[in-house]
DNA sequence: TTTAAATTTCATAAATTTAAGATATTATAT
DNA sequence: ATATAATATCTTAAATTTATGAAATTTAAA
């Protein structure tokens, strides 16, 4: 999942990848609209975060042009109270709307309601991305082949991504509260889906004594 | 559920605190930095809602010092524009942030929402920081790898900071009260853990004839 | 029903962590 | 300064925990 994040400010910038990149996804930056439409151009992105005001090419003008070359979603940031713009932006086909100052966390719910709306219910952390519609995985766009359980299993560690889940949180999610399952079971388990997850085999670490965590760093 | 309000406008506090109490917060206010600083010594909040501009002790400067000292979810005032603020206010660990004029409404959810989320999640002492639901610590943002016994061991410091632990009491917290270690285990493990604490090396004192205790002093 | 696939269990291997003894070092009192 | 007691460190063996391969069981499909 790849996000463009446009703003002449690189601290501004900063921050928000950062936030975003936790979640799993790809960040781009471009400074200000005439460099946003040469990546929007040679790179898709499944949603665009994009500043109002900016020198060279502002935000609107930017949007339109993107528009016309990508059906790509955006939001866009801006500094409070800058009411017409707002009314223009969304006769833009502007998708959301974020005013500055800003919570990370809010941004980021709200690009996932956006996303969610032009590609269905899907979550990703990096290459990995679950499609529970499809009930299908794909790393690097290779469709991978899960038990139900794994399948399960996956799932609960990319909604828990960098969080330790103890086995009996694990057997709680997957088999219910009130299953006795043996803890070599779920290593018995894990090693499978280890077995299948390539080059994010090393991604499910071992907390000894605890359980396991699926860990995800931006590269 | 009791939260502190900080603010040098004795309006705003008694609007925000009338509010809260609506909705069954016990409130505490205070109002400069210094004050702030002094309430959180002596009391323990569950929220603590900040204005960054202030006499006396501005916001931010507050909040690096009570996050030294407590563990607790700090939601941000500020007017409107501050956008320098905002970003390091995030780097220090500020939870959410509203700007003025706010609506009493929005405030009170996002107290809920911070205090929901970041209920004893992280212990924090100086720059180490336990995170329990990753299961992890950090010192300077560095992830310091500890075996089981050393992340409880840490954690039992951590949260008996300046406060001698006998090796009786040691021994109780980490193997339950009918174990019986020899002294020397003990201290095997100090030394394990002090090696692995870096600037910290030192803070774990030894009392002779006692125990340990994990010293620290804001600076 | 038969067959294949998925799940669970089991046994063993591998890896890591822990405990405790021996020895060295340090602090304290005389 | 020296003796003594307490703690620190090093080493190694034991214990614990996890990984893995294979067998047994269950489930689902043909």
């Amino acid at each position: 999942m790849r996000i463009l994040v446009v703003d002449d400010e690189e601290l501004i910038r900063d921050v928000v990848c950062e936030y975003a990149e936790n979640e799993g996804y790809k960040c781009d930056q471009a400074e200000d609209g005439i460099k946003a439409i040469e990546k929007v151009e040679t790179n898709k992105y499944d949603c665009i975060i994009m500043d109002i005001m900016m020198p060279n090419m502002d935000g609107l003008t930017a949007i339109k042009e993107i528009k016309e070359i990508a059906n790509v979603p955006i939001i866009c940031l801006s500094a409070r109270g800058e009411e017409f713009d707002k009314l223009q932006g969304f006769k833009l086909g502007i998708d959301d709307y974020v005013t500055k100052p800003f919570s990370p966390k809010e941004l980021i719910a709200r690009i996932k309601a956006v996303t969610k709306r032009t590609n269905g219910d899907l979550i990703t952390v990096g290459d990995i991305t679950i499609d529970e519609l499809k009930h299908e995985v794909t790393i690097d766009g290779d469709v991978v082949e899960l038990t139900h359980t794994q399948f399960c299993l996956l799932k609960l560690f990319l909604q828990n991504v960098n969080i330790a889940l103890s086995r009996n949180a694990i057997i709680e999610a997957i088999w219910g509260y009130d299953y006795e399952a043996d803890d070599r079971t779920i290593d018995a388990h894990i090693k499978l889906l280890r077995s299948k997850l390539g080059k994010y085999r090393n991604s499910i670490k071992t907390i000894r004594k605890v359980g396991y965590k699926f860990v995800y760093e931006k590269k």
